[in-house]
DNA sequence: CATCTAATTAGATGATTATCTAAATAACTT
DNA sequence: AAGTTATTTAGATAATCATCTAATTAGATG
C-alpha cells in the first residue's frame, strides 16, 4: 500500500480513537456548535473541547467560522466521506515497506542458519526449512537434471545430511525424480 | 445514535489506531502468517506482536489456527468489512445521550442566570440571551395579545430592565408589537 | 478606555497503553 | 524422557495523550 495513503488512514483512526472526539463528530453531525455549548454537553472543559477540535481540525473534519466571539464549529462531512471510502478499502492494504522489506523475515532465517556459507543445522520448523530449501533450490539450474551424485555433491557443500535434503526437495514439490535423476520444477 | 454502535465503532477506531496493529492488518491482508514473521518484519518482540494480535481477535477481525508448533493468524474480512460499513455511515451519528441530554446546556443557561426565580442578569452572549427570553416567552400563552403594560408586569417579576427585555422579544422575532399590543409568533 | 465574555495557549498531572524481559505453556524432535 | 521451538502470560517501564488550571488573546459592550 501507498505510504501515504497509510499515514492518512492511521491518524484518521487515532484521530476517532477517543470517546469524547467520537461524541464530538455526532454532535456536530446534528448542527454546528459552540465551544461551550459542546463543554457543557460533554462536561469536561472547555480547554479540552478546544484542544481536541484543534485535532480534528488537523484533518479537516471540522471546519470553523467566527461570529461575533464565539467559535461555531460544524463537520466537514466531505473529508468524513473521503476517508471514509479509504476505510472501506483497507484490505486492499498491503503491508507498507518502510524498507526492501518484503522479504526481511526470509532474509533473518537465512542469516540465522548460514554460517559462513554452511548450514548450521537443518530447521526444525516447516515454515524455516522451506525458506533454506527455496534458497538451496535457487542455486541449480532451471530444466536441467542431475544425477543423484551431482546433487549430493552440491549439497555437501551445505551440510552432511544431504539425504535429508534431497528428500525433502521431493516433499515439498520443489524438485521432481525419476531413475535417480532430479529436476527443478 | 445507538449507544452500542457507538461502543462498537469507538472500539474499532481504537483498535486500528496504532501503527503497529494498522501493519498487521495490512500484512495478514496478503497472507496468513506466523507471529515470528509477523514480529521479525515489524522489528518488535514475539510477546508485543502477541498482545496486538490478542486486540485484534477481541474484536474478530483476525482469527487463528495452530499448525504444529506455530499459530497462524488471518484476516477476518467479514468483520472488517461489517465495520467499514458502520464508518461509512457515520454522519448519520447523533450525540449519543447518556441523560435527557440534548438540553443539557440551555437547563445549565437557565440554571446559572435563574437566582430564586429572577434574573440575575441578562447575559450579554446573544445565544445564551435567546435561552432566556425562549424560556420567558413560553410562560406567555399563543394567540392572546398582550397590552405594553401587562408585558411589563411580567417582566418585572425576572428583571428590573422590562424594557430591554421587550425590545429583544421584538428583535428576535419571539412576538410582534403594534400599537403598544404584543402577541407570541 | 475599562470591562466582560469566549476561546485558545501553556504547562502540569495522571491515566492509558505499547513495549520489553523473564517465566510459563504447549507442541514437536530425538 | 529430555531438549528444542513457538507462543503466550505476567509484570515492569516508558511514552503518549486526555484532562485540568492558570494565563493570554480577541472580540464585544458600555
Amino acid at each position: 500500500m501507498d505510504q501515504l495513503l497509510f499515514e492518512q488512514l492511521l491518524s484518521f483512526f487515532k484521530a476517532l480513537a477517543d470517546e469524547n472526539r467520537l461524541k464530538l463528530i455526532g454532535m456536530l453531525a446534528e448542527k454546528e456548535c459552540s465551544v461551550e455549548e459542546l463543554a457543557t454537553r460533554l462536561k469536561i472543559r472547555e480547554p479540552t473541547v478546544s484542544h481536541h477540535l484543534a485535532r480534528l481540525r488537523e484533518l479537516d473534519l471540522v471546519t470553523m467560522r467566527k461570529e461575533g466571539n464565539t467559535h461555531l464549529y460544524h463537520l466537514q462531512a466531505t473529508s468524513l466521506h473521503k476517508l471514509s471510502k479509504d476505510v472501506l478499502s483497507l484490505e486492499s492494504i498491503a503491508a507498507p515497506d518502510p524498507e526492501p522489506n518484503e522479504d526481511l523475515w526470509e532474509r533473518k532465517v537465512l542469516k540465522d542458519y548460514l554460517q559462513e556459507g554452511r548450514l548450521s543445522q537443518i530447521p526444525a520448523s516447516r515454515k524455516k526449512r522451506e525458506v533454506i530449501l527455496r534458497w538451496l533450490v535457487n542455486q541449480l539450474e532451471w530444466e536441467k537434471r542431475y544425477p543423484e551424485k551431482e546433487i549430493n555433491a552440491f549439497l555437501l557443500q551445505f551440510h552432511w545430511d544431504s539425504a535429508t535434503l534431497r528428500r525433502e526437495f521431493i516433499m515439498t514439490q520443489l524438485m521432481m525424480r525419476e531413475n535417480n535423476v532430479y529436476w527443478r520444477i
